[in-house]
RNA sequence: GGGCGGUUAGCUCAGUUGGUACGAGCGCUCGCUUCACACGCGAGAGGUCACUGGUUCAAGUCCAGUACCGCCCA
């Protein structure tokens, strides 16, 4: 074996071999457990985020698979609409063509090309991550079952009256040429100007009485497109102007000064333009005054005919030319800087347009109902439980969702127009002809949000709408829904309405899920949020290159907890690097030495409880792994991985490879072998509980490892399918932890008088162990113990007086104390020191104890076994300070 | 404007039902080519748990408020 771990030399052939074994399929099992990946993006390469997503699932999933669960992690693409649209787009605009110049068919051609590609790449990638998902099952939501389930959906919605078409005033992004979802728009506060304009007032006869009604906007573009004046029916300024007309500034058109609660007297002047085709508040106002509606800026961003002078500017061009034309007609009364906020597409950046347009719309709220209920009854729960505040706090404030999209990627939306009468047809397959004239049909020429078809994820990728399919039946509802915090609404919710709503017939078990599971955003070291712009990505690939991919599976696993943000540093890369390099020398030493003592399968089974074969610090390591392994399934339950892997590593480096292995060595050099099956046995559980986290390097030391094993014929080949360990409580032993915490207290009282005095590390000393109850252990251990802390003799005794007190160097400890004999190097005043040191430490101790215990009230109202703790404390810390008050007293 | 989260060792972060801060990694100091590992071993230093007040025998942990940082929604 090589002197260090080398992730390159194992991670391809590990994983293609469990890949070759189908140990990513499910295998059967009484319990179902089943985790549906949040679909990557077409587009582009998998980031950081992609990797804790994965390191997170695979964990869960490789536990659960060991545990014996029917086990399945489905993964799949999302085919990103929009995105994929504008990426095809601008291939297109490199050659100088547009989509329209193709035409939808050919450019639909390009679209697939670009998927076939796109998509290898992502389940390459994740096969670089270990990922252990069942790519027989892998889905996009644009394939053939899909998109099925799209239409059904669909149908379904719409004869149920809950999607319907209509003109409302939406979010266009100009560069993306399509109508967005509130949840596509995101919201900066960014610095602009309220300009105050005068409207001059009309009387009856709509000539100008020569007063003006200020008006402060932001958009002053907007102005030819107003229809009206609102000022708040409370406001005293302007009970004389209601039911009076201005003029429009731009245009010389009168509008009328309407009541309306809306306005707040304090904003601005007062008076609001009223503006319904490019406003979502003014179009409510508009609407409740029977306003018209004037719809200025086109779709391109540019003002249209009825924008007077100002048409075929762009938008922001018209915006300064408004200004300086109301400017210099004297109509500007004053401007002032201001910071608002303006809604930007999420995709483009582009800042998003709000105009009035027919588009198709989900009826949200009687979706909302039954998702609400089912996180309020516990049927569904967020982890962590924070999170269903948010959730419901959106639900129950749910606005129509705006699914219809200008763009020719994704699911076409199933309707079709009669040319020859007014039919309209909504249908899961294509009709023929009209269905009421048989007249010839054009279908609908737009396409549906992409988060529609990743809303039926949890049951299209199991096969819904089949009536046939298996696989829904045995895997649905599922387990947990692992994904990040930030698409809580655009998907997570979606989830819930539209699964509920298609397998209502399931009851109560319509539910997608069972938990949510939020993990945090993975953030640059800086703490910044990674983007291309500011070019501190980390890429997942590149760290896999640097530490190998349990590394960066430690580093995020390590550093997660639900909901929490966290940093990916170097340090932490390093420190997985280490930790699988631990693993492996750990692993070396124990298999070098079984083949040196030439010991066969026979020598190595495990005694059983009880057999004196076991020393004390064998049952002592056998009890430490079993407390670890109750307590990493307890954490494991809980979704608390960083905790549960946390604990496993302490236990396999402080505890088995600092000590166990330590005290092991010198047995086995002295001729003792029995300490080999206990090692065997330790490190066979540690590969098991680590596999999750780690599971390259595990599964390659298991598989040096198992064949060694004496009852290894129960297991399988891989570790991968093997069983994880659950604790025996009955290797638990108390007795054993006492007598080695004992043992090491002894080591390291020694080792830290050593280091002070500065012996040189290799020199042999003198040393005595006065060791009252411990006694016995510190001579069942007697020999390891002096090899560790390199003591030569070691004399073990019950009692102060058996050892020397002229000349030494005493620790005295809870369990007893050690004594050096210095000779040449012993130095009395520094011993002085040393112990009053000691002394000082335990007075206060004592002196804490007692002022506590003296209280009366904390004797009478704490709890018996606090008290009795407190108690033995001051015992422990009385006899402590006697012992070394006696010390001091003998030197002195 | 509403909601949520953060503020614990120099840095990055754990601390689940209130009972001596078990803290961890990295960094720092000192010493080690000890025959698994320098991607290592041993010994150390380092914290008024943001602030104010309250509940309690006892508060990093519960309650009220303040400050600063961040996120989400309007």
């Amino acid at each position: 074996m090589a002197t260090a771990y080398d992730p390159s030399q194992v991670e391809e052939r590990v994983y293609d071999a469990w890949e070759q074994a189908g140990a990513f399929r499910p295998q059967g099992g009484e319990r179902p457990f089943t985790v549906i990946m949040p679909p990557p993006n077409l587009t582009g390469e998998l980031h950081i985020g992609h990797a804790l997503t994965v390191a997170v699932e695979d964990a869960l999933v490789r536990w659960h698979r060991m545990l014996g669960d029917d086990t399945l992690w489905l993964p799949g693409v999302d085919h990103a609409a929009i995105a994929v649209n504008a990426l095809v787009e601008r291939e297109l605009a490199a050659e100088g063509i547009s989509r329209h110049d193709i035409g939808r068919e050919a450019f639909l051609d390009r679209v697939w090309d670009f998927v076939g590609r796109s998509r290898s790449r992502i389940a390459e990638q994740h096969r670089r991550l270990g990922a252990s998902a069942n790519w027989e099952r892998e889905a996009f939501t644009m394939d053939e079952a899909r998109q099925r389930a799209v239409r059904q959906t669909f149908v379904n919605l719409y004869e149920d009256g809950l999607i319907y078409r209509g003109e409302r005033i939406i979010n266009w992004c100009v560069d993306c040429g399509t109508a967005l979802s509130d949840l596509e728009v995101e919201h900066d506060d960014e610095p602009g100007a309220f300009w105050h304009f005068r409207y001059p007032v009309l009387d009856d006869d709509n000539e100008q009485t020569g007063e003006y009604l200020v008006i402060a906007t932001t958009r002053p573009e907007t102005i030819p497109a107003d229809t009206g004046v609102a000022v708040n029916p409370e406001d005293e300024r302007y009970q004389h102007l209601l039911g009076r007309n201005v003029l429009v500034p731009t245009s010389d058109r009168p509008v009328p000064v309407i009541p309306d609660e809306a306005v707040s007297i304090e904003a601005g002047s007062g008076a609001l333009k009223v503006t319904p085709g490019h406003d979502p508040v003014d179009f409510e106002i508009g609407q409740r005054h029977g306003l018209p509606v004037l719809n200025i800026v086109g779709a391109d961003g540019r003002l249209t005919e009825d924008a007077g002078k100002y048409a075929g500017m762009e938008r922001f061009e018209a915006r300064d030319r408004v200004v300086e034309d109301l400017d210099a007609a004297g109509l500007l009364e004053r401007t002032e800087e201001y910071t608002h906020s303006v809604g930007h597409c999420q995709r483009s950046g582009t800042i998003v347009e709000p105009i009035i347009s027919e588009q198709w719309f989900v009826r949200a709220e009687p979706l909302a109902r039954p998702a609400i209920d089912a996180v309020r009854d516990g049927r569904i729960e967020f982890v962590p439980r924070r999170f269903e505040r948010t959730y419901f706090h959106w639900m129950e404030n749910i606005r129509d969702w705006t699914i219809s999209r200008q763009i020719w990627w994704g699911h076409r939306i199933p309707v079709w127009y009669c040319d020859a009468c007014p039919e309209t047809i909504v249908a899961v397959e294509d009709p023929d002809g009209c269905s009421k004239c048989d007249g010839p049909v054009r279908q609908d020429e737009d396409t549906l949000d992409t988060w529609f078809s990743s809303g039926l994820w949890p049951h299209s990728t199991l096969g819904w709408p089949d009536d046939d399919a298996d696989d829904l039946g045995r895997f649905y509802p599922t387990q947990v829904m692992e994904t990040g915090y930030d698409i809580i609404f655009f998907w997570v919710a979606r989830m819930v309405m539209l699964s509920l709503y298609n397998m209502r017939e399931l009851g109560d078990d319509a539910i997608p899920f069972e938990t949510v599971y939020l993990h945090g955003l993975v953030r640059a070291p800086d703490g910044r949020k990674m983007s291309k712009t500011l070019g501190n990505v980390v890429d997942p690939l590149d760290m896999i290159g640097q530490y190998g991919t349990d590394a960066l599976r430690y580093a995020l696993i390590s550093g997660t907890s639900p909901g929490n943000d966290q940093r990916i540093t170097d340090d932490r890369l390093e420190a997985g690097r280490n930790f699988a390099n631990k693993l492996w020398n750990a692993s070396r030493l124990v298999l070098t030495l079984i083949e040196q003592e030439q010991l066969g399968r026979d020598d190595l089974a495990l005694p059983a409880v009880g057999d004196p074969q076991l020393l004390r610090e064998d049952r002592w390591i056998l009890s430490r792994l079993e407390r670890t392994v109750a307590l990493a399934d307890e954490l494991l339950r809980k979704f608390e991985l960083a905790e549960a892997l946390r604990q496993t590593r302490d236990f396999f480096w402080d505890e088995l490879a600092d000590w166990y292995l330590e005290l092991a060595k010198v047995r086995v050099r002295a001729g003792d072998t029995t300490p080999l099956p206990v090692m065997l046995h330790a490190l066979d559980s540690v590969m098991r509980l680590l596999h999750p986290f780690m599971p390259f390097v595990t599964e390659e030391l298991w598989q040096r490892m198992t064949p060694l094993r004496a009852n290894a014929a129960d297991d399988p080949s891989q570790l991968i399918v093997a069983r994880y360990p659950i604790a025996d409580d009955s290797r638990f032993d108390d007795e054993a932890e006492r007598e080695l915490a004992a043992v090491q207290d002894f080591v390291r009282a020694i080792r830290n008088v050593r280091a002070e005095r500065r012996v040189d590390a290799g020199r042999w000393v003198e040393a005595y162990i006065v060791g009252a109850e411990a006694a016995e252990a510190a001579r069942g251990t007697a020999e390891a113990l002096g090899q560790l802390a390199r003591v030569r003799p070691l004399h073990v005794v019950d009692t102060p007086e058996e050892a020397p007190s002229d000349g030494v160097v005493t620790s005295v400890l809870p369990v007893g104390r050690v004594v050096l004999p210095m000779a040449g190097l012993f130095d009395l005043d520094a011993e002085r020191t040393r112990l009053q040191k000691q002394i000082d430490d335990a007075a206060n101790e004592v002196q804490r104890l007692e002022r506590k215990l003296a209280n009366e009230q904390f004797r009478t109202r704490a709890p018996a076994e606090v008290v009795a703790k407190e108690e033995e404390r001051l015992a422990t810390a009385g006899g402590r300070l006697r012992g070394l008050e006696e010390s001091l007293a003998e030197i002195s």
